[in-house]
DNA sequence: TAATAATTGCAATTTAATTGCATTTATTAT
DNA sequence: ATAATAAATGCAATTAAATTGCAATTATTA
């Protein structure tokens, strides 16, 4: 699907958004910055663990922090599971496609999804914080029935 | 914002749908298909519950037939409560608002929201079960600090 | 380097949603 | 109609994502 090329400086994101550089959060923030996907707390909690003791709290509120300073953005699923990614300016708003099968959450092309935002852009008195285009279904490689 | 002017029947879209006609289940759907926006679960039971007695689980289950018959979308928030909506030829798939401030969940215009949607009709291999287009925000009324 | 502020870890809690099972209600066949 | 069968509901308990209070640790500052 879509895949940036450039990334942000995980030290820099943080010194531009005035918090301070835990190893956690540098942990966390490098995590979502070379992802190839969307990711849930669990999803970061199993990966950074592995190397680094990290608890599961930690991370959803070292996400949320970024979410408020606008380093990250929260993808909600019809499942009740909520996936992050980078808000940064290699990373623009998209649309986002979740296969309920394989659970993953694929990035859509980010002008396509541009162009269907821009269509609400004028939601006059309404102050519009997120977007949310969100596709569910099955994603082509568990259509195929292949694993993985 | 958008308003329907049209309305299903219950107790043929119930017969449509093979699902037996219980009190409860056309109490749910009778509730759905005068909405004026999205419901949640909790909205349906109280309001469900001054009249006749219905079970919490019961809605849940309801709303879950229905989705799964297409008599009803699930529209999730990012703040982990599902709204519900009728999905029938009177209400066609059109992308939302979401006040965090009064919990309102807007419906927007269903001919913009197709534009948009159509954008995204062709993604090969992809087999969409669900399209969400959510914008969370303030509402016009919450930003003018209006109460209701 | 001490004082202060922010962050983290842990335990407990919250809350939407789900599950198992007994009971009730609806559908079907006789 | 009525009995037999199937489906739906109510209730209690559970699940799981997310949140909160508080003590301990770590970072920032004066």
């Amino acid at each position: 699907m879509f895949k940036k090329n450039e990334h942000c400086n995980s030290l820099q994101v943080l010194k531009d958004a005035k918090l301070s550089r835990t190893s956690q959060r540098v942990a966390v923030l490098d995590m979502l910055i070379n992802a190839e996907r969307p990711l849930t707390v669990i999803q970061i909690f199993r990966n950074i663990n592995f190397h680094q003791k990290i608890h599961k709290v930690t991370i959803y509120r070292i996400l949320s922090s970024f979410v408020a300073k606008d380093i990250a953005r929260g993808i909600p699923t019809d499942e009740g599971i909520n996936y992050y990614e980078m808000a940064c300016r290699h990373n623009p708003v998209h649309a986002h496609f979740y296969c309920k099968s394989c659970k993953k959450m694929f990035c859509l092309d980010p002008a396509t999804s541009s162009r269907a935002i821009e269509l609400f852009a004028d939601l006059n008195g309404f102050k519009i914080e997120a977007l949310s285009l969100n596709i569910t279904g099955v994603c082509s490689n568990c259509n195929k029935g292949e694993s993985f």
